[in-house]
DNA sequence: CGAGCAACCTGCATGC
DNA sequence: TGCATGCAGGTTGCTC
């Protein structure tokens, strides 16, 4: 589920809970997420302090003195903050006890997350160091976007999907993106102008910042670290309204699949 | 090289 | 009610 703006939102909700206080102890209840968790994580753990708590992507990146602990969500992944001895539900795989008492768990019901642990600096983990530039950075700009398409015959929205060109924009958003845009979402990337990208970053980024102001957006059971879903779900225009009415024309908004994706938008306003 | 798609999982909605 | 089917927020890694 969780794209950037809900990954962003769980940072924000767990920090306070996690932060300088030690790791006592680490349930592993089951080891097989996308890739299995490492024999060793509670060993390496084992009196850790978390130092601080960052976002790359939608990876959730835990900073100790020794290591760096790699958490990324999935598609049904969620992390919350729990009292001690909470009862688990199905679905918790793997729990993070701290001296103050608070437990941060990780429940994820089709197991497409992973929780990792690298002693290397975590930039140069297999798994980051491809990735491309944060879409609410500088970097994630109409020039260099523009200039990263040139000739490339994929649609613009599996384009921008693509962690090589942009970080962080999910299913969801790139279809709310692209609408908000007027670009037509098979649109080849190579054939839409520097001006148009322009927009296109700019309603990106718009809507990423709007919806990690909302708490991200609950489809089905995402909640914050607080345990809070997200309310940007009413926000949006085009995805999961299929055949429902344009926002802007009122035209039935029509449905395709690109990239083995559903894709939503309007044949009218977006070209 | 890029395009397409299977794979990893469980839960849920739908249709027969 | 039961069962089969298809679809879901992501990403890697295969084949062609």
């Amino acid at each position: 589920m969780p794209e950037l703006p809900e990954v962003e939102t769980t940072l924000r909700g767990i920090s306070a809970h996690v932060l300088n206080s030690p790791i006592i102890r680490v349930n592993i209840r089951n080891a097989r997420l996308r890739w299995p968790i490492p024999d060793d994580l509670a060993s390496s753990l084992n009196q850790q302090t978390i130092t601080s708590i960052k976002r790359r992507a939608k990876y959730l990146l835990l900073l100790t003195d020794k290591g760096t602990l790699i958490i990324h969500l999935g598609m049904s992944g969620s992390l919350r903050i729990v009292p001690p001895e909470s009862a688990y539900d199905k679905h918790e795989h793997v729990e993070f006890c701290f001296a103050n008492g608070k437990a941060l768990r990780l429940k994820d019901p089709r197991r497409f997350g992973a929780v990792l642990w690298t002693t290397e600096p975590v930039d140069e983990h297999p798994l980051l160091s491809h990735l491309g530039p944060e879409p609410l950075s500088e970097h994630f700009n109409a020039a260099s976007l523009y200039k990263l398409s040139r000739n490339k015959t994929v649609a613009v929205k599996q384009f921008i999907m693509n962690s090589r060109v942009v970080v962080g924009i999910g299913n969801i958003y790139a279809n709310e993106a692209l609408f908000a845009s007027g670009i037509h979402p098979r649109r080849a990337a190579g054939k839409i102008s520097k001006q148009r990208y322009e927009r296109l970053c700019t309603e990106s980024k718009r809507i990423l910042e709007q919806a990690i102001s909302q708490g991200g957006t609950t489809l089905k059971d995402f909640v914050g670290g607080t345990g809070k879903p997200g309310y940007f779900k009413q926000e949006l225009l085009v995805y999961g309204r299929t055949d429902q009415p344009c926002v802007k024309c009122q035209k039935p908004l029509k449905e395709i699949r690109l990239g083995n994706r559903s894709t939503v938008y309007c044949t009218n306003c977006q070209k």
